[in-house]
DNA sequence: CGGCAAATTGGTAGCGCTGCCAAAAAAACC
DNA sequence: GGTTTTTTTGGCAGCGCTACCAATTTGCCG
């Protein structure tokens, strides 16, 4: 059961039948360079006739440089990186340029492998998720000569471009938060943080500011796999049971907080009275919940288009710093 | 500040410092027609040495068929075509397959622009959501003689490949189980249904159900833009204010149905007993509010998988079934 | 109207790889 | 040892397009 592909119209036979020359044709289509307009109408007429589409495969390889961007990301299931790229979707697609991507499932080894199959296809850029790569990765990275784009993390050295914004800021001014709000006895609930290196950077930055505060963590709870609204549910579920008397959990991100959240709901827990629950990312939903969840709104979108921009500009290596909202919701 | 593409190491390098010849290095590189096994290590070694990565752009073009496959989604704010791409996009790594994608914003026109840019890349197949395109789409992925393949809806005549559900069935399904619960006085609240047809489908279903069964739709409310949680929220609201004795009320989608969900834990308005909110997707988070959801569970990583095994395997056109599940849940 | 600059055009050599074919080497056979 | 097979190999013509350059046409001036 062999597909096989129909007899496609070629530029020379568009060329041919305008009665022109192949460069003339290939001139008119892509606006450059001279030509008159009734050559151009000549042509648009042929191409219309034939039904003919340029072949981008062929104008890749014939010209130096690519418009193509590929995207390395962790996951699909995390809205986040679908946010990304619907960020960056838009600006691409309005510059003719062509978004690739793959799922690496927060592998540092498949990245590596997804990365490499990615260069084959000489994209003008790679886009990767955080700072944290491989040395295999950075090298292979490094030599291709492509740009680079790391995004959503800003705690590191970039290798080209970095757009985005500091995970242990985040994780400092969530802390800074609680403690400023009054609570004292602070749990928290994460997912696989060894995985989820943004995470853990938020994560341990929190600690540190409790710290730096005379205050410890009181308790913790740390799921096996991806973040979800499931796994946030059962996390405090599992470390109130352990420690009852906490007056604050913080949470990996909103989707575990919003089931810390409905957790509260269920049992009848009154927040932010007797537990005030903190997240991270400021997704919609948790606007609209009942009581509008306490999180940190990170610009997922604009980090899209901003490392889309940078990269049709040509832009000079860079870090772009977009900071993230602070939102005190009504669960802490 | 124009970029510039280093000096790239090609296969004919690699051939002069392995001591062979090209298409013995290609040959061996693509694990296809015989070499010795000496030959395999020294054309390894000096592939190891080099740094080479094969040029897919130059191999797509010199073969015949490439192994790049594009979706054409109309959103990925919409966690569903996320969750397609995921399920694809795992089957087509592991076929050396790689995933092009661009978002056509439920804009028919745009998928027609954006279907046209996708096939410059000679894809083996273009992935595209429902079955409702336009005339010009139609007619250029023909005579593209790629395959095919529409996703996520069977109610409609398929151009080569499906894979999916029947949305009318799913309407269907929904009223029948309202109606069963004893439900009489129902209400609607949507999004814009003229961009999302598959929404719309399910729509016209559930009504024309209800009139089979001697029941009209007491009031509907259908909101401009996307679907969300706020708008679902915003949406029951305004219904509840023109009608305020509706018994159930069924939403586009799980989306708006939490947003409807959450309106009444805020206006503390019993759920089911006063009033029963269903929806449409079986999302996950749905599964962990404090009341299950009751809503109808769709396929769509299998949708995915389905879609992208099929084109692996070169399958003939068919239209593949998988059937959604309805999920009582505890909100109806 | 000649003469020169500017605007248009066409020819053609690649881009880096694969596919085909024939040549060479190795293995098998009588 | 001489063939006949079989396995390995290398050469090279494209794939469809762009970039460069040279040729041609047009426009403009004195």
């Amino acid at each position: 059961m062999e597909f096989k592909h129909q007899p496609t119209v070629t530029l020379a036979e568009v060329a041919e039948a305008a009665g022109v020359g192949e460069s003339t044709v290939s001139r008119v289509l892509r606006n450059h360079g001279s030509f008159s307009g009734k050559t151009r109408e000549r042509v648009m007429a042929a191409v219309e006739r034939l039904g003919y589409v340029p072949n981008r495969i062929a104008g890749t390889l014939a010209s130096t440089g690519s418009r193509l961007v590929a995207f390395v990301i962790p996951s699909l299931s995390n809205i986040v990186f679908p946010d990304v790229l619907r960020g960056a979707s838009a600006v691409l697609e309005e510059n003719r340029y062509q978004a690739v991507f793959s799922v690496t499932d927060y592998d540092p080894g498949k990245e590596e492998a997804l990365a490499a199959a990615m260069l084959a296809w000489r994209p003008a850029a790679v886009m990767l998720a955080g700072c944290e790569h491989t040395e295999g990765t950075v090298k292979m990275l490094r030599a291709s000569g492509c740009r680079i784009v790391e995004l959503l993390d800003l705690d590191g050295d970039a290798l080209d471009i970095a757009v985005g914004f500091s995970n242990r800021a985040a994780g400092r001014e969530s802390a800074a938060f609680l403690l400023k709000q009054g609570y004292r006895r602070i749990g928290y609930v994460g997912h696989d943080l060894n995985r989820d290196t943004r995470a853990g950077k938020r994560f341990s930055s929190f600690c540190e500011t409790l710290d730096a505060h005379d205050t410890q963590l009181v308790a913790r709870e740390i799921l096996a796999g991806a973040s979800s609204v499931e796994n946030g549910r059962l996390g405090l579920e599992r470390l109130l049971a352990r420690t009852a008397d906490l007056d604050a959990v913080y949470f990996s991100n909103d989707d575990m907080a919003l089931g810390g959240y409905f957790h509260c709901l269920a049992e009848g827990i009154a927040i932010p009275s007797k537990l005030a629950i903190f997240g991270y990312n400021g997704l919609d939903i948790g606007r609209a919940t009942p009581q509008p969840l306490s999180t940190i709104r990170t610009p997922r979108v604009a980090t899209g288009q901003i490392a889309a921009q940078l990269i049709v500009a040509n832009a000079p290596p860079q870090a772009v710093d977009l900071g993230f909202e602070l939102i005190e919701g009504a669960t802490a």
